[in-house]
DNA sequence: ATTCCACGGGAATCGGTGGCAA
DNA sequence: TTGCCACCGATTCCCGTGGAAT
């Protein structure tokens, strides 16, 4: 049923922004002085998750550059250090990848050499990024401008000193959830373009939309699997009941992604809270100690200490696999979606 | 008031990799 | 080509913190 699968990726660009008008606008004008060779300003794109901040940016970009001379860079921050980002900007410029053993301060020094003219840096997920490090160093490169991307404006902001604030020339623009016929219309654009005419109506995208509550990639996984549904169950076009379902497979393969990016110890743990249905902190560990051994037996990797088992627990947090809740010893971690599995057999041991 | 427990920041350490000189 | 060294990211070690339990 589905014509054209690239428009449901995350990544898929539409021809046209709907609804966002006013922000790529105030977008392009922040971008504005690159046009002439000049630096541009520095901006904050903020809102919730899935609501299109990503998309907004890159989209906006790819109008700029292509009447323009201008460098661009996207950075997938979320975990990365500050030599990781500044590595990642000098991989998305022209010119080949420094050695993975420059030094942090060669790389710094390489990128203000390469930027020669004006240069957008897109620092994505840019929450936890040791951010007053990182943009010090990016603002000293002459020409180069940041658009930094999060969650949270105000706990991004609080951790910027005064000094750095006044260089960054920071502009801010928040994005917040599509309205039901807002996101209605940005479902029948992709349906269009994805799936044969007819196969859906306005009134069940109105539905999607409004399940969604306005987040623009819940709803566009959405659309697809109801369209996937439809495909496996025979029907000419998409029911009450392909869309019924369609949320939960939505979600789940949001999260399986998530979840298959991350390396060993991260799903390991996981599976451990997902079979536990939740555990208390002190349990957890219990259980991983007591299959550790089993488990990665054979797979040329070893257990991990507490710490490092925290490091990875706060990173399935930020994927929103799991939920912590409660203080000190009542922590307990709580799978957000039990349904979403990982290939690691932990049932038996236990 | 004290103990318990887990978190999470920071420094030290480990293992792997590329550059470079012999 | 080989052996050494600097460096990185990942991990561990150490420890201060703070709320609940006793």
């Amino acid at each position: 049923m589905i014509a054209d699968p690239a428009v449901f990726d995350d990544e898929h660009l539409p021809r046209r922004l709907l609804h966002r008008e006013a922000a790529v606008d105030y977008l392009s004008r922040a971008w504005e002085p690159a046009l002439d060779g000049d630096q541009a300003h520095d901006v904050l794109i903020h809102g919730p998750s899935g609501v299109g901040k990503t998309s907004l940016a890159r989209f906006t970009l790819q109008k700029l550059t292509t009447h323009a001379d201008i460098y661009s860079a996207h950075v997938e921050s979320l975990g990365k250090t500050t030599a990781g980002v500044v590595r990642s900007v000098l991989h998305d410029l022209p010119g080949s990848d420094p050695a993975t053993n420059t030094p942090r301060e060669d790389l710094c020094i390489e990128l203000r050499e390469r930027v020669d003219q004006p240069t957008i840096v897109i620092l994505d997920e840019a929450d936890d990024l040791p951010a007053t490090d990182i943009l010090d160093r990016l603002a000293d490169v002459e020409g180069l401008s940041i658009v930094a991307i999060c969650h949270d404006h105000e706990q991004w902001l609080s951790q910027l000193d005064n000094q750095l604030r006044r260089r960054l020339l920071l502009k801010e623009l928040a994005l917040d959830r599509f309205g039901v016929n807002e996101l209605a219309d940005i479902l029948e654009a992709r349906a269009r373009r994805g799936l044969p005419s007819g196969v859906v109506t306005r009134e069940q995208l109105e539905t999607i939309a409004d399940e969604v509550a306005g987040v623009a990639r819940k709803g566009i996984q959405s659309l697809r699997q109801a369209s996937l549904l439809a495909e496996e169950r025979d029907h000419s076009e998409i029911g009450a009941d392909d869309v019924a379902d369609s949320y939960e497979r939505a979600q789940r393969y949001i999260l399986e992604q998530n979840l298959g990016s991350l390396p060993f110890h991260h799903q390991l743990l996981y599976e451990l809270i997902r079979v536990g249905g939740g555990l208390k902190a002190g349990e957890l560990h219990d259980r991983y100690e007591a299959v550790a051994d089993d488990v990665y037996r054979g797979r040329g990797l070893t257990p991990i200490s507490e710490r490092s088992r925290r490091l990875k627990l706060s990173k399935l947090e930020d994927y929103e696999l799991i939920e912590v809740e409660g203080k000190n010893r009542h922590r307990e971690y709580i799978p957000s979606y039990a349904c979403v599995k990982t290939s690691i057999e932990v049932n038996q041991i236990i």
